[in-house]
DNA sequence: CCCCAGGGCCCGT
DNA sequence: ACGGGCCATGGG
């Protein structure tokens, strides 16, 4: 354990609740590539989740425990109202290939996060890597964001009205710093919560489209993973793969999501976790 | 030197 | 609308 964690983990917090492990793997669903602030105790996680919302999780037995001052914020992040045994039977009877998939990442949870802190996340997750996308979100809050007990906060819209523009070209985040100043300019969190349900999904895609280095993939994340649309397929370098391996091959990339989308459904985002997990593993 | 990473932009057809 | 070149950076 180094220096940062011995230093934001001293203090014990409350164990607020605990959850069966069965369908909640706490390592799967925080590195399965949704969320970035997480960092790996050995025998837990602890994390700085949704701008400035602190826990710490680890397994005990059959049982998931967290730690934290934000019981009701968590129950609600990991979306402990949702029963995801229910959801791996429905996709398990599309197909024995996506029974087997479904089983393999069932520990895996889509978390319901901040908006804004998502759309910026995956500006900087395009054409890069998850290793240099994690270390690059936390120059972003170390150098804009708040300092907490617990450390440093996601910046808020306010935060970076604090910051120079030139701020974002010293990230190491190459082309991308642009994308990242248009967005610190031009993104407000309300505007963001305006595209939730009952927005319709094709309707969200297109506002968030609109945002400098937001194409169709990223979209699909932010939706999927910031604003609680379950009906969408993200495709990227690996999903391509997955459509090549094990679907059909005929389709050209960019028809690869909507393909998924039909075969899916409401359950596309899922799919599309599970499917993720078990082609990097 | 190469290729790759949770892609998108910009330009030609 | 579509396809290909290009884009910063770091790791393998």
């Amino acid at each position: 354990m180094n220096t940062i964690h011995k230093i934001y983990t001293t203090t014990q917090l409350p164990v607020a609740f605990c959850y069966p492990n069965e369908f909640f793997s706490v390592k799967d669903t925080l590195e399965c590539g949704q969320v970035f602030r997480y960092y790996d105790l050995g025998d837990g996680y602890y994390g700085v989740f949704s701008g400035s919302h602190y826990a710490q999780l680890h397994e005990e037995g059959n049982q998931v425990v967290v730690q934290t001052h934000d019981k009701d914020y968590f129950f609600n992040y990991f979306a402990l109202d949702v029963d995801y045994g229910e959801l791996v039977k429905n996709i398990s009877a599309i197909s024995p290939f996506m029974r087997e998939v479904a089983n393999f990442g069932k520990g895996i949870r889509i978390l319901r996060q901040d908006s804004f802190e998502t759309l910026f996340s995956f500006i900087i997750s395009s054409n890069n890597n998850i290793k240099r996308i994690q270390q690059i979100v936390e120059r972003l809050c170390e150098g804009a964001g708040q300092q907490t007990p617990f450390g440093y906060a996601f910046p808020t819209s306010e935060d970076f009205d604090c910051v120079a523009d030139e701020f974002f070209s010293t990230l190491g985040v190459g082309y991308r710093d642009k994308f990242l100043l248009y967005a610190a300019r031009n993104a407000n969190k309300d505007a963001l919560e305006k595209l939730k349900t009952p927005t319709p999904t094709s309707t969200a895609r297109q506002q968030l489209q609109s945002f400098l280095g937001v194409g169709p993939k990223v979209a699909d994340c932010v939706l999927l993973f910031g604003l609680e649309h379950g009906d969408v397929f993200p495709v990227d370098t690996w999903m391509k793969k997955v459509y090549h391996e094990y679907f059909e091959t005929g389709l050209p990339d960019g028809a690869i999501s909507e393909h998924f989308c039909n075969l899916f459904g409401e359950n596309a985002g899922l799919c599309q976790q599970y499917l993720f997990y078990f082609q990097r593993n």
